[in-house]
DNA sequence: GTATTTTTGTGAAAAAAATCACATATATAT
DNA sequence: ATATATATGTGATTTTTTTCACAAAAATAC
């Protein structure tokens, strides 16, 4: 069983193996992906351990080899199908952002109710919640986004979970009601800003929280 | 020295106790919030015994006094001031949204180095980039989010620090280089997709982390 | 007025996560 | 070939965070 830091902890890794590679690193060492993900270079071998990835006493890890053991742990080896369901102002920023399918994440579809949003954003056909039941069956897509109003998150989420969707990225600031076997990451900006702000005020350090 | 999560948790429990107050509760107990907030009871009672707020053995605490002492902790009664740089679409989202006032937080004003958008949003004023470090002197502005660009992050960073901006809530998903004195809060959505996938893919229950 | 129930509060214990200490392998230099 | 420097790898240790166990206070019931 293994935590979400860890997990993300990985996720760091691999985009920064990416950059190497792509500037035609073959080998990295522990320490150079330390100083790239902010973790010591301590934690970076013990996730590694821990996830059975093996370097070579000098030399470091070799990144072909490294990308492809974190692809295969983290399921990077086929395209995430995922939908959104709020076609606003976030989640029209996230439809036009270019990061996530640089990172294979495709937004195959999105979701409103209100009709004039019908049609297209960038490439994301925009349809009728009505669709949405049957697009992620026929689609069998497991990832949904919830940029809908505080107020039509909970009936949105209910509706994505009963279409068959597993995991949510909830941006409305609100405690979904769910079951154990959904995974429900929340995004709360509000809370970050704040959060931040308290750590300003008091001059205290806040210790290097991931994420 | 307190953690990122503890001040978290202290921010969900203000908000619930405001909407329970707006309810007409006078008095909560640690269960009501541990139910809405997703810890514990107990983790509730250790929080507030570790803030040193204290309640009644029977009758839980009273809510006006929580949320004042929240507050007051926090850093929630004066309005906190921030500035925001990069008005594109996620800017524009985080510029229009309402949530921030309502907690107290005001944009300011944003920076562009776009002319096209200098002007106004909604009614924050957007000003060249060269007129940053001048505003955040004169008002005294401490905090700082970055919407730009990746490739401009660091720079757009290195602006805001050298203007006085003691803490920054960071989009661009690179890592800033910093120094100890300065907080830095990164929101990194493509990694919480890309955790949210993994936990989905391996049916593994992610361990509710905060937030 | 005494017993019972409810709920807080905290020192102690447990669990989880990060760090240390050091053994081990391998490349490079001499 | 031997010594030296560089890095990994992991059991042990420390630190941090959460949970347990139970005492104490206050309201309610009998
Ligand atoms: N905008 C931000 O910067 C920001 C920041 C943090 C959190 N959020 C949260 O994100 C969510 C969306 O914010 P926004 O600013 O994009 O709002 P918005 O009003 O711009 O967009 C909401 C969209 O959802 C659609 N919608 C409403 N009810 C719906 C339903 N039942 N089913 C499907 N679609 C529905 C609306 O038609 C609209 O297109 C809110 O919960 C908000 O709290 C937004
Ligand atoms: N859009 C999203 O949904 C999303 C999601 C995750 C992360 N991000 C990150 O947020 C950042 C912004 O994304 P976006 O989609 O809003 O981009 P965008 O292109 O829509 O907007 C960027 C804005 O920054 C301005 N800008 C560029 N260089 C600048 C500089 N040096 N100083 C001041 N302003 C400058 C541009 O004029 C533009 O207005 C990026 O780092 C991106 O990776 C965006």
């Amino acid at each position: 069983m293994v935590s979400k830091k860890y997990i993300i902890r990985l996720c760091r890794y691999r985009n920064v193996l990416y950059r190497l590679k792509s500037m035609g690193f073959m080998r990295v060492v522990s320490n150079n992906l330390a100083d790239a993900t902010d973790v010591t270079a301590l934690q970076v071998r013990k996730d590694f351990s821990l996830a059975g990835i093996t370097g070579n006493k000098k030399g470091g890890y070799r990144v072909d080899e490294l990308i492809e053991k974190l692809n295969q742990i983290l399921g990077k080896n086929e395209i995430q199908k995922v939908i959104l369901v709020g076609v606003g102002k976030i989640g029209i920023a996230l439809m036009y952002y270019k990061g996530f399918e640089e990172e294979g994440i495709k937004i195959e579809a999105a979701f409103d109710i209100d009709p004039q949003k019908y049609g297209k954003q960038k490439d994301i056909p925009v349809l009728p919640l009505e669709r949405l039941r049957d697009f992620v069956k026929t689609n069998n897509i497991k990832t949904g986004i919830i940029t809908v109003p505080d107020m039509a998150a909970q009936q949105v989420f209910n509706l994505m979970i009963s279409s068959g969707i597993k995991g949510v990225l909830n941006f409305a600031p609100i405690k979904l009601r769910s079951t154990p076997d959904i995974v429900i990451n929340n995004v709360n900006l509000v809370m970050e800003l704040e959060n931040l702000i308290y750590f300003v005020n008091t001059g205290e350090r806040n210790k290097g929280e991931i994420l």
